[in-house]
DNA sequence: CTCAAGGTACGGATTGTATCATACCTTCTG
DNA sequence: CAGAAGGTATGATACAATCCGTACCTTGAG
């Protein structure tokens, strides 16, 4: 883990991302992001879920320590990226199954 | 979901899996099925799990609501397996996934 | 400098999950 | 029939996760 919760490649375990991924809020941020273009930069609150502030930041860090995101200073702000290289090497197939997840009624 | 709990193959959300996945115990079992020779039918017990009779039930229950294993009646104990082409036709590499995870130190 | 925006830290309430002990049921075996 | 083996149901407990409000920090814009 450096400085600021992010796990190495290798750090990155099955347990904690399956953890991570468990909680639909969660989820629907990496389905986001795991659908959108390579590379792209989004904000915290700029995927509009219906939680606080504060409970936002707690998802974010799950994201982040179980190495499914990371989160870059940006100064005003936090960009967070999804991790798709290392995850592909690290648990191929994984995100395809996010990103194809139908969305529930 | 029929009768005993089983839900259908379209049933099977990654909600749930991943869900039960979640759990180190559960997960183990899955493991367990996945690297052993397709058809393979364990009873609940032959994991040889840390806990008692009554948590084992709880966890084989996850198991098999959430789509993960099949339990068939067998009269005097119920045989557990893994539902390994439902799963492969609707979270393909899932399974791949649990079998490769190495052993936590 | 001041202020709004984006996040974080902390404390507390609520809910969910894992766990167990106990009691009970069912089926096979002797 | 009696007992053992494998599971299930129930009720209780302990811990973890989710969530919020509030207070606070940092940065960029005006």
């Amino acid at each position: 883990m450096d400085h600021e919760g992010h796990p190495a490649e290798h750090e990155i375990t099955l347990g904690a991302v399956l953890s991570a991924l468990a909680d639909p809020l969660r989820r629907r941020v990496v389905m986001e992001l795991a659908r959108a273009p390579i590379g792209t930069e989004r904000t915290c609150a700029s995927f509009g879920l219906p939680v606080s502030k504060a409970t936002l930041t707690h998802h974010f860090r799950i994201l982040r320590e179980s190495g499914l995101i990371r989160q870059i200073d940006r100064g005003n702000s936090r960009a967070a990226t999804l991790r798709r290289d290392d995850l592909d090497r690290r648990l191929p197939g994984l995100l395809d199954l996010v990103a194809a997840e139908t969305p529930a009624p």
